[in-house]
DNA sequence: GCCTGTGAATCCATTCACAGCT
DNA sequence: AGCTGTGAATGGATTCACAGGC
């Protein structure tokens, strides 16, 4: 309905990365800043900065600069961080038990509320964050029992398929997935893919251009 | 040199996520795909992959669909996953130890053969994998000593840019950094940032927009 | 007939350059 | 004078549509 719906899917990306230094200088009471300062702490050209923004509202002063306090706030309005969000994870093997002991969601205003496995032998261990791993066919009822917003898949690609139906049949519609693996949703869900595998083939993809280019071998 | 210099960059992203179904087949003997078939696996158009395969060379047969195994050796090739590669690691929380501890890493081709914390107290705890965290002022000799491609960082943010220029020191040419701040690098270096909290934002941001499109609130 | 490879057309995103406000 | 907001220009990436080869 709003214009809100043809934002580039890159602004949304930037968006979450100016917030970082704002958070920063918030802490340290810096007032004011401008595009040109904000964008090169977040590598981007400055005039993308101000598009970026100019596409949710006028939120600078001509001739000033942005007000610090309250471009994070518009920021995190926009994003709907300004609120906590509940998850919950399936697949707790290193990284599912890795990122529910992490707090830098809590920081974040994102709750761990509930740690689920497919697999019944790790059904019951108690994690050290105060969750127990609960069996993921019981995803449906807990997922209405405790109210949960967004589901994270840290399973075996294998069985990140079945993780997502569950999650879907609980009616969640964001999905966070750190398998390797493509899933099949329903239309109405958004599913945000994680491959860390692929980030590493990007940087050695590179890494190798940069070495032909100067005519170097890798190490 | 090549006209390898003008891929587009999000094309390398999906050659990577072509050669994950294309593993599977390769294990159930299937010989021929489509691209027609490899796109629908992937979530993308067929005319894309056939384009971003078409910057590397003919690798398919008209008439007929490409040949998986000779398919999913090209794209190692290209990418640089036809070797090994070895990685370090610096920041043993959570997360660093998860993803040492990580066996995906070491089926596609990645060793971690060091960890580093910059926290005295962490140095010398031996970890499951058989790896010592180190000391992170070691990082250069080790690196040299032990001979290492890559390094990933996994330190709180305030501390990446410390671990980011000891990784430099050592001449390390590709970073994969997790934490939320942007690391000023070197020209010569590759730096690829995976925030998990973007991914997150993100995720909301694009679930509210879904909210607001039914009018329904969330939860 | 079928499916790839690819120029042309379209769509999307970034950057420029300057008008407009303080 | 300084910095934002934005139309216009540029640059990239995706998709179409069909020619080319099996």
């Amino acid at each position: 309905m709003t214009k809100e719906s043809k934002i580039p899917r890159p602004t949304i990306e930037r968006l979450a990365l100016y917030s970082r230094p704002l958070e920063i200088f918030v802490k340290s009471n810096i007032p004011i800043i401008s595009s040109e300062k904000l964008a090169e702490l977040c590598g981007v050209n400055p005039a993308q900065v101000r598009k970026d923004l100019a596409y949710f509202g006028e939120f600078g002063v001509r001739g000033v600069g942005y007000e610090v306090r309250e471009l994070l706030r518009e920021i995190k309005r926009i994003l709907g961080t300004d609120r906590r969000w509940s998850l919950c994870i399936v697949g707790m093997g290193n990284l599912g038990m890795s990122l529910v002991e992490n707090d830098n969601f809590k920081q974040r205003g994102y709750d761990f509320v509930a740690a689920f496995d497919l697999d019944p032998k790790k059904v019951g261990i108690e994690l050290p964050c105060g969750l127990t791993i609960q069996p993921a066919h019981t995803i449906p009822e807990q997922v209405r029992a405790v109210g949960i917003d967004l589901g994270i898949i840290t399973t075996p690609s294998r069985e990140a398929q079945r993780a997502a139906e569950l999650l879907f049949r609980a009616n969640l519609k964001g999905i966070l997935n750190f398998s390797a693996a493509q899933v099949r949703t329903p239309e109405c869900c958004i599913v945000e893919n994680v491959d860390l595998s692929v980030k590493l083939e990007n940087l050695v993809y590179h890494l190798e251009m940069l070495y032909k280019e100067k005519n170097v071998t890798a190490q």
